[in-house]
DNA sequence: ATTGACATTTGCCATTTGGCTAATTATAAT
DNA sequence: ATTATAATTAGCCAAATGGCAAATGTCAAT
């Protein structure tokens, strides 16, 4: 799942060794960071960015999804926010547009209710 | 210059073992970094952040990268919520663990990479 | 100046990162 | 299917990170 890149040219037309070039850092070393086995390092982290296209105040969001493999998003974990916004996913968002807001919420219950569709096997 | 803290109570009420303690990271690493003898890691970084009060791109700026400049809430989108959050995104989003509100964000800024891939070209 | 109470830095070292090269595996053409 | 070619993964290991405890430094009162 939390793939940077697809593989080949299905999703982005990026290879693991062509990012690497673009990024310089070592394409075994990527490979290791997209499928888990390695967090990078915050140098890396700002390296493979740029080539990937993200701007610099959504490293942070590039952290949180690359050093967590999409965490169930099925029946969540038990222990809940209480509630509460995180600050940091508040702010996020707040740059958004209200329709980027919306759609996000919107996309996350498609995403839930896949999640269900597969662990109802 | 940039420093996380200035020391004892001089600067910010926060001591490097008080941000220690919040943010789960040594207090002797904390200063390693803070004086440029070691490179965070991104997890580091992130544990650092919060406890700061979300200041991450100065974070990294203070980690010895990114351009050192204030977020610049603009960018990106036409219309914006003047840094606003829908109250009915803020209160759905609340209701799910923090790893999912922070996943949210992460695939919100892949979605958003790939639309800039597109649009490119 | 000395003491006491903290805050910060240093030394040491177990873990982890990240590069290089060699397998392994996938893709495209024949 | 077979082969050629490009992409991903695995093994190895030097270099870097990050924790702990000891050493050092700072500030406030005596």
């Amino acid at each position: 799942m939390g793939k940077i890149i697809k593989r080949q040219r299905v999703m982005v037309p990026l290879t693991l060794k062509e990012l690497a070039t673009k990024a310089g850092v070592s394409s075994s070393h990527l490979g290791r960071i997209e499928r888990g086995e390695r967090f990078p390092s915050a140098r890396t982290l700002v390296k493979i960015a740029k080539p990937l296209g993200f701007e610099e105040n959504e490293l942070f969001a590039l952290a949180g999804y690359l050093s967590r493999q999409i965490p169930a998003i099925a029946e969540g974990s038990p222990e809940y926010s209480g509630g509460q916004l995180d600050p940091f996913v508040a702010r996020m968002l707040a740059q958004e547009s209200l329709e980027v807001q919306r759609a996000v919420v919107g996309i996350l219950a498609v995403l839930k209710s896949i999640a269900r569709d597969m662990s109802a096997k």
